[in-house]
DNA sequence: TCATATTACTTAATATATTAAATAAATCAA
DNA sequence: TTGATTTATTTAATATATTAAGTAATATGA
């Protein structure tokens, strides 16, 4: 019979269990600021800059537009963040991080982190750094 | 302000990105056998062995056990898989590839491994063998 | 034996992913 | 200028993820 390649040598289930993994780590930190694994990846984004649209914060987040609206609109029920329009272009929306959601992400910066470099101490440094450049250059050479 | 990490440097999303940009690759041969990417990760162990039980499936595709009741049973009702139980443990459940599921399984083996020369040629076969076994590693200093 | 704990899986509730279709504003072409 | 197209986002429908709780079968211990 036909017969796949093993676990081992599979890049994409080596990926999805690597993913795993390493947030496993993140994730009940996370959780105990009340932040899913998506929610914190847009108020990171919002956090490097003043606003930004839709479009751009669902690219910088990994996180598809119709998934992006609903994420956007729990973390606007919770007032971490702010929906406004522009009236040059009223097809935009710009997202902005409220004062809740600053001091939120504040909070969780020295923690993440904290776990950030426990993962570097488990792994070594330069092997850290060593496969986050494999990585880079990986997503550089496949995408499309 | 506290700031976090550039993106360029940080694993989880690296790891985030890389699995996309990889199973992305795939995931337009999977769709084209009418097939999930979660689907094909269960008929991919079932065809490793005669039956599995529920619980080893459930490790052994990445999927978290509520989430594969829900795949097995769409699985089953498009007869690629078969549940069954056994007397000695009334709780347990085993599942097995019907005969249509082998056969799907070997029609998508081949087109999986064409995709996968495909990437091996783009990244280089030393540069993607390094990159495997470095996951290898890092996924087994990260197990809890 | 019988109450208790454990195991294996399912159900439920909420959040997210994916694909397609819809909507509304802006742009473009004749 | 107006009808067609594109752009930016949302809605809808179905599939999956996550966490907690539920159920039923089995194992354990007094």
């Amino acid at each position: 019979m036909a017969k796949l390649r093993n676990i081992n040598r599979s890049l994409p289930m080596q990926l999805l269990l690597a993913r795993e993994s390493t947030m496993s780590l993140f994730r009940p930190m996370l959780r105990s600021f009340g932040l899913t694994d998506q929610q914190w990846r847009v108020l990171r984004v919002l956090a490097g800059c003043d606003y930004v649209e839709a479009f751009e914060l669902s690219q910088r987040s990994m996180i598809l537009p119709p998934s992006l609206t609903r994420i956007v609109k729990n973390l606007e029920e919770d007032r971490l963040v702010k929906r406004t329009t522009v009236s040059e272009d009223q097809r935009k929306v710009l997202i902005t991080l409220t004062a809740k959601g600053s001091r939120k992400y504040k909070q969780v910066v020295p923690e993440s982190e904290k776990i950030y470099r426990s993962i570097e101490k488990k792994l070594g440094k330069r092997e850290l750094d060593d496969l986050l450049k494999q990585l880079v250059i990986l997503n550089k050479n496949l995408e499309n």
